[in-house]
This record gives C-alpha cells, structure tokens and sequence, in this order.
DNA sequence: CATATAAAGGACAGTTTTGTCCGAAATTAT
DNA sequence: ATAATTTCGGACAAAACTGTCCTTTATATG
C-alpha cells in the first residue's frame, strides 16, 4: 500500500511531534531506534521531508529534527504520503489502465474508485498532530 | 496498490476468461495486444496462475489458455491477487508495525483497517466472473 | 514421421527500491 | 580557534521488480 520510505517517513514525523511537544529536538538516531527503522536510510527520507518544509533540522550538537503543535495541526498523513510516494496510488487506474474513467472504465473501477475515495479522504484529512495525541496518551505505537 | 504483475494477471485472467466464453483458447500474443503488456513477462505471470490451477493451459497449435465459466464464477479477484502479490498488503500493518491489533495499534490503525477491510471484501467477493459479463457487454475495457 | 505452433522454463539485463558508507557543512561548547 | 556533534549530500551496494531472449517441451496437422 505505502512504500517502506513512506511508513519510514510517516513515523519519524509522528515521532519528531510528539518529542517536539516537549520543546526538544530529536536526533536521527533516536528517531530511528524508536520507529525501529534503518538510521542512514531513514536520513534520506527525512531530508525530503525538510526540503519539502514538513519538518525542521538543525545540524550541530543540540541539533536534530523538529515540528511545532501548529505545524503538526495542519500537516497531514496525505501531505508526507504524496511527497514520499506520489500521487499515482491514489489517482491512476487500479488495473493500469492508460485511461480510465467513468465514461470509459476498467471493470474494476466503480468498486475500486469508491473505496479509494475513502483512503484518499482519510489521509488528506488526519492531521498529524491527531495520530501525535494517541501515542502521547499511550494508544497507540510506533513500533 | 497492486504491482504491475497483479495488473496484468487480473487483466489476462479476464480476457481468457472473456475469449473462453466462445470456447476459444486464447494465446499470449493475443492475450497482451489486448491488454497492453508486455508479451514475455506476462507469460511468466500467466505460468504461475496456470500451476496454481486460476486458469488452464495447452501447447501447440490450437494451443493457448482457457478458463470455464464454471471456473470464473468461482474465482475470485482476491485469488489472483493474493497468489502474485501475497496478502501482505492485506493483512499486516499499514505503517509497517511488526504486531499492530486492536490491543497495540499502530496511530493509523482504526481508520485505516476499516478502509482496508472493505478492500478486502471487495476483492475476495468480486468473482471473474463479473468483471466479464461487463467488459463483454462492452461496459468496461482492459485497454 | 516431419513440421509448425504455442506454452514452459532458464538465464540474463534493466530499473526501481531499499539500504550503507563516508566526507562535507553547520552548529555548539570548551 | 578547536573539538565534538549532528544533519546534508554524494557515491555506492544489495535486493526486488520488471522485462527480454532463447531453448525445450508438448500438441496438432499434413
């Protein structure tokens, strides 16, 4: 469904939020010790995260990566989901087709297409700082 | 969503099943003209539904692949799809947790699994069969 | 039996995804 | 300034996925 880099991508988000509730940064090793994820691999992704202004960085001792309570209220899953992944998943055909459309459909699509609307919905509108709430109550996990 | 390989299976698993109506065997070169895939990789594709009985298979001139009716009422979309991609996709952890459950969910778990869950069903209730009847009556394409 | 045809199967090549390593650049503290 | 720390960025490597080519095997027909 989503890619490694994109679940890589989605908790190390998540991650960075929570910690930056405490006002602190958070270091890529922690990040990755904590969402169980290779360290230099996860690197690559987050620094598209950064490029992309989902996330902050800074180098030096002191330093790591940040999200402040604002910024995770208006981010959400679609926003890393898109960057990391594209867009395809969600808007080409389900059987590959070339073209397919309601006038002109694959004979999966209305089925499928409903379905999806609901993915698509769902992660254009879970903000990351909801997923943020249930891990710092102790809900849910990262690994 | 599905890799190319699963697109290709449902796609030719229909266009046989389509053809076989007719009670004609229908060859791989026939098979991805229709369906717009690659020739040689979508033998190898057809191979692994053959040995796993989703469809049936003859050498030589009269040759080709063939399913019944019969067969394409009962196969199913998740047949297909599960034997080229695995159920991975379908059962583990959208966010790639090694266990996530009701118990221990992942943050994403309770939105994602119902969406997942409908997937799912629709796929493991939407036979071969129906997907024929309507690109035969020339409702939907596979190209 | 000889020949033609079509799937089966093995080997291999290209591409994408995943993952690692290491030096460069920036920041902090001494 | 110097040293230590941490992200950034480039190069590279491994694995998975996609795709091709060619030989072998099975079947039908003259």
């Amino acid at each position: 469904m989503f890619s490694k880099a994109c679940k890589y991508a989605v908790k190390a988000t998540i991650y960075i939020a929570v910690q930056s509730g405490q006002n602190t940064r958070t270091s890529l090793k922690d990040i990755s010790a904590k969402i169980d994820s290779p360290e230099a691999f996860t690197a690559k992704v987050l620094q598209v995260l950064v490029k992309n202004q989902v996330i902050e960085s800074l180098k030096g001792p002191l330093g790591g990566f940040f999200i402040s309570n604002e910024a995770a209220k208006l981010i959400t899953l679609s926003h890393v989901v898109y960057l990391i992944d594209g867009t395809e998943t969600f808007n080409s055909c389900g059987l590959g087709l070339k073209e397919c459309s309601e006038c002109r459909p694959c004979p999966m699509h209305h089925k499928f297409q409903r379905i999806r609307s609901e993915l698509k919905e769902m992660i254009e509108k879970t903000t990351i700082y909801e997923l943020v709430l249930k891990v710092g109550e102790g809900e849910s996990f990262l690994m």
